[in-house]
DNA sequence: TTGAAAGCGTTACCAT
DNA sequence: ATGGTAACGCTTTCAA
């Protein structure tokens, strides 16, 4: 910055705010001292200015797996928001575990992010602690926990399975199973079935038809061997749900190796709304939680608190749409 | 740190020391300190330590897209490798655009990163002018640049799809096409489609059954798009290899509505051996490259960089597996 | 609009 | 094995 600063024939100072936004400085100043930073191939050291002004640039952000299209959404959707504003995104996966969550979480905040965003309401009593008094804003997604940390951006999981439940029944289904995950690890999938399973019985059904061998995330290999396990037990089950669409694909492959019709055998539904599921055979229902979209409003409360005093700050809620797609996987019910 | 230098009743020079590993201390000075930076929370600043050190702990990498099982693998890859020596990865997603991608270096570089990792060798003269002048470790991935710009980790595109046309001819297929997407922006599947219309033409083949009409990724979507395209304008065509598996997927799709069978009418073959082409009916006979060892070498060859010195560092080029997956979507040879 | 000086929290270096 | 001191490159604050 010195070199500039005297190629330019200024101080450091006038270098340094000249190469910032929103700062005092006449135009032809500013443009000397640009194209001597170009000539020299300077490029502004994050560091010593994060260091320096105690703002770092950086947004941390957890997701439980980074082979996820859904999270994948979400992080475009951040990252789409926050990208006019200079802020770089410190990504981490947790695999669907949380002492691992706490791993990262401990890690990035060494780092000094602006803002923290993670991946539902479940942490280690340590990473809350970390978390809450980190003195940042921070943004829990895909859930709405309990008890929150600070700001939320996400839908209940529970309701997701309870829609899906309903339509179901209301296709004329009554003997219907659940694929999912370990109920400890992906806990979004667990409210999911949860809800499921709840509504199964509001509505008279049994719920035991539930298959949970597998550790999450419940892909299509696994999904596969399930719905063979869900066969074997119950051969009469009519329809499935599945905690994913990968799952639910992985099902369809499985239905399809046992010489089913779907649906006309047995239903098959999903969740997330992934490309997967538009264009199997037939397609897939599922449904459709915006994933992107959640992404874009934590990147616009993270903006709104960084924009305003540490006295302004209220809690935000925002609970983002969730809406079911109902597809030919789903759409003929059997005579009962 | 002072308050712990003053709670364990030594020098703030201890403390930093003590909590970093391969440092000379005492096992019960340690002890103490460490006891100390519990009870205060403490957790080291990265931001002031890699100003003062030189060493951030940043790896930067830029993938074309994050929601890609083949990036995503790689990127995983990485992050193993990486995991055990306290590295963070700093990612970025140029989305198939090095203007994109030169903006995301620049950005990245702010924060001075101790290794760079980048998906190919195709990049702007601005960015490979700031790389090749930053003096840290750059690998470039999933290729085999004419002019590498330090170490390389990956394999020729150019021959997997040599690779793929051999196999369709071998099958018997003679009216062969290619689905795939913007040769200006995926170079990686400009170059698989290079490599495979040279060998259809030193088959003896014709190569103008070439349907790039969209925008990569090329998604399910557009390829069931190409693929009604293709049908329209070559209906005689016997096989087709698709740029990724995505892609093949999207073309099995719009065949079923055409009402083909699949391999009888028409062969499809895909790229990447995403878990949809193993999952779909027939199975999508696929290439595999092997993207999580990708991410690990990647990750191996940045260790070796950051332990020597820089008089010891020798450009290593490693040419990566490429192996076909011959499934039941290329198995069965029309008469012809 | 610009400049000078202090200081951010840590580590390198040298001394003990 | 431990401690003192300077320095990392920038921004904040205050003054001109």
């Amino acid at each position: 910055m010195a070199d500039v600063a005297k190629r330019a024939g200024v101080s450091t100072m006038t270098v340094s705010r000249a190469l910032r936004s929103g700062t005092a400085i006449s135009q032809e100043t500013r443009k000397k001292i640009v194209a001597a930073a170009d000539d020299l191939g300077y490029v502004i050291d994050a560091t010593a200015s994060g260091f320096a002004s105690g703002k770092t640039g950086f947004v941390a952000m957890t997701i439980p797996s980074i082979d996820n299209a859904n999270f994948a959404d979400t992080v475009r959707g951040v990252t789409d928001g926050l990208r006019e504003y200079n802020l770089q995104l410190l990504l981490g996966y947790t695999n669907y575990d949380i002492a691992e969550e706490e791993r990262l979480i401990e890690g990035m905040l060494g780092h000094r992010p602006d803002a923290v965003i993670v991946t539902g309401g479940a942490h280690t009593d340590r990473c809350r602690h970390l978390l809450s008094s980190y003195g940042a804003p921070i943004v829990e997604t895909w859930d709405l926990p309990a008890k929150p940390l600070q700001h939320v951006v996400g839908f209940s999981n529970n309701e997701a399975g309870r829609l899906m439940a309903d339509h179901l029944y209301d296709q004329g289904y009554r003997r219907i199973a659940f694929i999912g995950g370990d109920v400890k690890r992906d806990t979004r999938g667990a409210d999911r079935r949860r809800g499921f399973e709840a509504r199964l019985v509001e509505l008279g059904l049994d719920n035991d038809r539930i298959i949970s061998a597998t550790q999450p995330p419940t892909m299509m290999h696994e999904a596969a061997q399930a719905f063979d396990a869900l066969i074997d037990r119950w051969p009469d089950t009519d329809a499935v749900m599945c905690v994913s669409d990968l799952a639910a694909f992985g099902a369809l492959s499985a239905a399809y190796k046992h010489g089913f019709d779907v649906p006309k055998n047995i239903a098959i539904a999903g969740f997330g709304a992934y490309d997967v599921s538009a264009f199997a055979s037939p397609e897939i229902t599922t449904i459709d939680v915006k994933a992107a979209a959640i992404g874009r409003q934590a990147a616009m409360l993270i903006r709104e608190s960084l924009g305003s005093s540490i006295e302004d700050q209220t809690r935000q809620i925002r609970q983002t749409a969730v809406d079911i797609v109902i597809r030919a996987s789903t759409a003929k019910p059997r005579e009962n």
